[in-house]
DNA sequence: GTGCGCACGTA
DNA sequence: CGTACGTGCGCACA
């Protein structure tokens, strides 16, 4: 135990510190909890850790209620406020933090968080360990000596590290007297009135006189004036401090000190709980910091496996392999000239080289169909390779979508993660003896080349596990497939309009600022919205909007109706107030019009954008655009659309075309809620909102007017969402009740629907998870959860992921079936946007895609009711539209 | 430079 | 107090 380090930590007095030091408002998940003080907590328990690298840990916690000192003393730590509500659940998720990373926590029934530092400081110092002590609670002070330090953490700047020597500079006395000290003078935060008139100073010069309290009242008679005086008459009070601030240090806990050595990361437990408390950053930083925990393996000791790498001439080593071949791409941006590739196989052989050292034996293999290989990401392989004239084949499992359909709202699957939680061994670091390269990173591919093929049976099992057959991975890999296409596609834009559309927004955008400042006799920044509050809250005397955590909204929604707020109104300030909010909406308008064009001009390379799609970033299993996002083009006003006529058919092409599935939400509610009368409307094929809404109010179609239709069709979309009253009151501007009477009168009519919804909600709550029509599943640990925030929100997510994810099971299926059908055609699919699909058509061959793609998304699937395709042709994106 | 909140575009 | 995304800006940190 000499070279052991101990580090102790009261967990909840570093926790209130680390509360009232960040503001409570920043930190808050989607569910409404606060997290200020776990992030607080974690970052300074990180620096701990980076700081005095302990072998052994334990942070001691206190229990709610009181303890024995409460009913030794009535009044302790009385007077305190009420806990902060702020702060509720903070302590258990710091506990949850804990138990993730492996560190051993405590609590002990009638002491406190300082007594089980007291008894375990005893307990490391007798086995010969360095003890160090954060904690902000001054009765720590009474353990330093030689073997143990206190960290007291200062507000507002550096931890001290306070030894015997600290000690005495900061209170005046040795440690051995610090419960003296601290009885004489009382101590404020706990409620424990010392003798009035004493403060640390006279108090320390008694001791040094004296000794312990017990000589100094002894020698009582000897001390003269007001103080004495106040002394001998609160003799009683010391004592009894004497008592109350000794701390415990023979608890029975902790049968062996090496409970106390951290275990290692569980990083799905990790993932799971930082992911629901949005710790992004310090995710990266505990898994930096703490060593992950071995798996169940025998060999899974967290060590990295043996790994024996071949620099053979690449087709030798293959010939002795047999089987799939896991591949890992190093540093592939730097292909062909640098970048290497490591293969591996089963067992530990693995095989790595600079890709220019044998680029035609791994061309031969990499674009060989018949050698079946394991990649993490053959998209992003796929285009590195295509890139040096490879075209990769022969992909028999990817494990980045194995491990998505997993756990889909994971946001990172770095592969050596993965290797780490799948197979319990470590990639990392690991130096090989071989002597061509001394690059690291080239051993690391090596080392998870060998792994992917295990990596890819442990996913494979995991998902037999579930009842997956396969099909839905083969899915996503044909998909993948089609994804590359597309992106090596990209789609051509006509660079003359977008600047033509710049220029236009820009002059708006100048006009509208001009307006604004007119209003207001000043300029400010338009886009700060700091800025903004001061204008219409102080300068104008707007009424407030509605709070958000860092003032008052004012977005688009809260601005018009203030500019309503203020219709009727004819003075100066009203006046001011209408240009200003007009202006300020306008300049708003042609920022996002204008930002949108230029972003679109920056990714323009030879005369195409190419997106790039994410397939592993949706929870619900729907695909993203990024670089840029080409799914969020605008499409609701005319202006807007005007960007989509700059995407053209490119060279050798002869119009645009999309193809989207009309109400694809609405229908799969529909046939899988088995709703006969909603079957019904989409049988006859009659326009949907109309229909319902007669059903709903009870009226001829011919009679459902122009606002019955447009409320029913927000309401229908809306339960999709887990839609409230509340909220669908405020989206219709009518009230509460209405909005009530509204949804109630829709399930009289279709009751199915809400048959169907709950029973979403209750499925998911039993089994852990929600289901799509080709079982994706995704995980709702919160529908459990005791805060009603976070519960309700994750019954949203439950009640919309199925549908959702249904569509996108749809979508992708007719996706592949399309391209497949189309092999024989230059004409090919370039974009997808959630439920359409933008295709660039040949010359001749519009008519025969027009079949193919209506037949395919048509017939995606079998359900209840039909699925409808709206197809559209035309010069550019806008035009296509129908 | 980085991370966050806000605002806003799409389905 | 409606789901799922990505992006750009201002601002407050380091």
């Amino acid at each position: 135990m000499k070279d052991s380090t101990l580090l102790l930590i009261d967990g909840h007095s570093l926790a209130f510190r680390a509360f009232y030091a960040l503001r409570a408002e920043n930190f808050v998940t989607d569910g409404g909890q606060h997290t200020n003080a776990v992030s607080g907590f974690l970052t300074t328990f990180l620096k701990l850790i980076a700081d005095y690298e302990p072998t052994h840990i334990a942070v001691a916690f206190d229990l709610p209620g009181g303890t024995f000192r409460t009913r030794m003393y009535g009044d302790y730590k009385g007077g305190r406020g009420e806990t902060p509500a702020e702060f509720a659940g903070q302590i258990e998720l710091i506990q949850q933090s804990l138990d993730a990373m492996g560190v051993r926590w405590l609590t002990v029934e009638d002491y406190e968080a300082d007594d089980i530092v007291a008894t375990l400081s005893a307990r490391g110092e007798e086995s010969g360990m360095q003890v160090y002590i954060s904690s902000g609670d001054k009765d720590a002070f009474q353990l330093v000596d030689e073997r143990c330090t206190v960290l007291y953490p200062m507000p507002r700047s550096e931890t001290q590290v306070l030894d015997a020597d600290g000690v005495l500079n900061k209170t005046g006395v040795l440690p051995s007297n610090y419960r003296d000290l601290a009885a004489l003078v009382g101590e404020n935060a706990d409620n424990i009135p010392g003798v009035p008139g004493v403060g640390p100073k006279t108090a320390a010069k008694w001791i040094a006189a004296y000794g312990g309290v017990e000589e100094i009242l002894a020698h009582a008679d000897e001390i003269k004036g007001k103080a004495g005086e106040s002394l001998r008459a609160n003799a009683e009070q010391v004592r009894l401090n004497m008592t109350l601030n000794e701390l415990v240090r023979d608890l029975p806990i902790v049968e062996d000190i090496e409970e106390l050595r951290p275990i290692g990361v569980d990083r799905d437990a990790l993932h799971a709980l930082f992911d629901t408390l949005g710790f992004r950053n310090l995710r990266s930083r505990v898994l930096a910091e703490i060593p992950a925990r071995g798996g169940g393996d025998a060999d899974a000791s967290g060590k990295a496996a043996e790994v024996f790498v071949s620099r053979e001439p690449f087709a030798e080593w293959l010939a002795q392999v047999e089987g799939p071949c896991g591949v890992v791409l190093v540093d592939s941006d730097a292909l062909p000239s640098g970048g290497a590739v490591a293969v591996g196989a089963p067992g530990g052989r693995a095989w790595v080289r600079q890709w220019k050292d044998d680029a035609e034996a791994l061309g031969a293999f990499l674009a060989d169909p018949g050698r079946p290989k394991v990649l993490h990401g053959a998209k992003g392989a796929g285009h590195a390779l295509r890139n040096i004239g490879v075209e990769l084949d022969g992909v028999r499992r990817d494990t980045l979508l194995q491990a998505y359909l997993l756990h889909p709202d994971q946001r990172v699957y770095d592969l050596d993660d993965l290797v780490i939680r799948y197979l319990g061994r470590e990639i990392e670091g690991r130096k090989s003896p071989a002597t061509l390269f001394d690059d690291v990173d080239s051993d690391d591919g090596a080392a998870a080349a060998a792994a992917l093929v295990e990596l890819a049976d442990a996913f494979d099992s995991e998902l037999a596990e579930r009842g997956e057959d396969g099909a839905l991975l083969d899915l996503e890999m044909a998909v993948s497939r089609t994804l590359g296409e597309m992106e090596d596609a990209g789609i051509a834009v006509d660079e003359g309009l977008l600047e033509q559309l710049r220029q236009d927004f820009d002059g708006r955008v100048f006009a509208a600022a001009r307006s604004a400042y007119d209003a207001i006799g000043g300029e400010v920044n338009l886009s700060s919205p700091k800025q903004l509050q001061e204008v219409l809250f102080d300068q104008l005397g707007l009424p407030p909007t509605r709070k958000t955590k860092s003032g008052h909204t004012t977005n688009a929604d809260a601005l018009a109706n203030l500019a309503v707020s203020i219709a009727g109104r004819e003075d100066d300030k009203a006046l001011a107030g209408q240009q200003f909010l007009a202006s300020l909406l306008e300049h708003r308008d042609a920022i996002k019009l204008r930002q949108s064009v230029v972003g679109l001009q920056r990714s323009v390379r030879d005369g195409r954008i190419h997106t790039t799609f994410q397939q592993t970033a949706a929870a619900t299993g729907r695909l993203s655009s990024t670089d840029p996002n080409l799914q969020n083009i605008h499409a609701r006003t005319a202006e807007g659309r005007s960007i989509r006529a700059a995407f053209v058919p490119g060279e050798g092409y002869e119009s645009i075309m999309t193809a989207d599935y009309s109400q694809i939400e609405m229908r799969l509610m529909a046939a899988l809620s088995g709703d006969v009368e909603l079957i019904e409307a989409f049988r006859e094929g009659a326009d949907l909102h109309t229909y319902v809404a007669s059903r709903v109010y009870g009226v001829p179609e011919e009679k459902v007017t122009a606002d019955d239709r447009s409320h029913i069709k927000a309401m229908s979309y809306g339960l999709a969402y887990g839609l409230s009253a509340y909220g669908l009151s405020k989206q219709l501007r009518i009230s509460v009740a209405q909005a009530q009477a509204l949804m109630d009168d829709y399930f009289s009519r279709f009751g199915r629907v809400r048959t169907y919804l709950d029973s979403l909600v209750q499925e998911a709550r039993k089994e852990g998870y929600t289901q799509t029509i080709l079982g994706r599943r995704r995980y709702l640990p919160d529908l459990n959860s005791t805060n009603r925030q976070a519960r309700e929100a994750a019954e949203r997510m439950a009640l919309n992921a199925p549908i959702q994810g249904s569509a996108a099971d749809i979508i992708k299926l007719a996706m592949v079936a399309v391209v497949d059908s189309m092999k024989e055609m230059r004409s090919r699919v370039l974009l997808q946007v959630h439920d359409e699909l933008v295709l660039e058509i040949a010359p001749g061959e519009r008519d025969a895609v027009e079949a193919v793609v209506r037949r395919e998304m048509e017939n995606a699937v079998e359900l209840a009711v039909p699925l409808s395709v709206g197809i559209g042709v035309g010069s550019s994106w806008r035009e296509a539209a129908h």
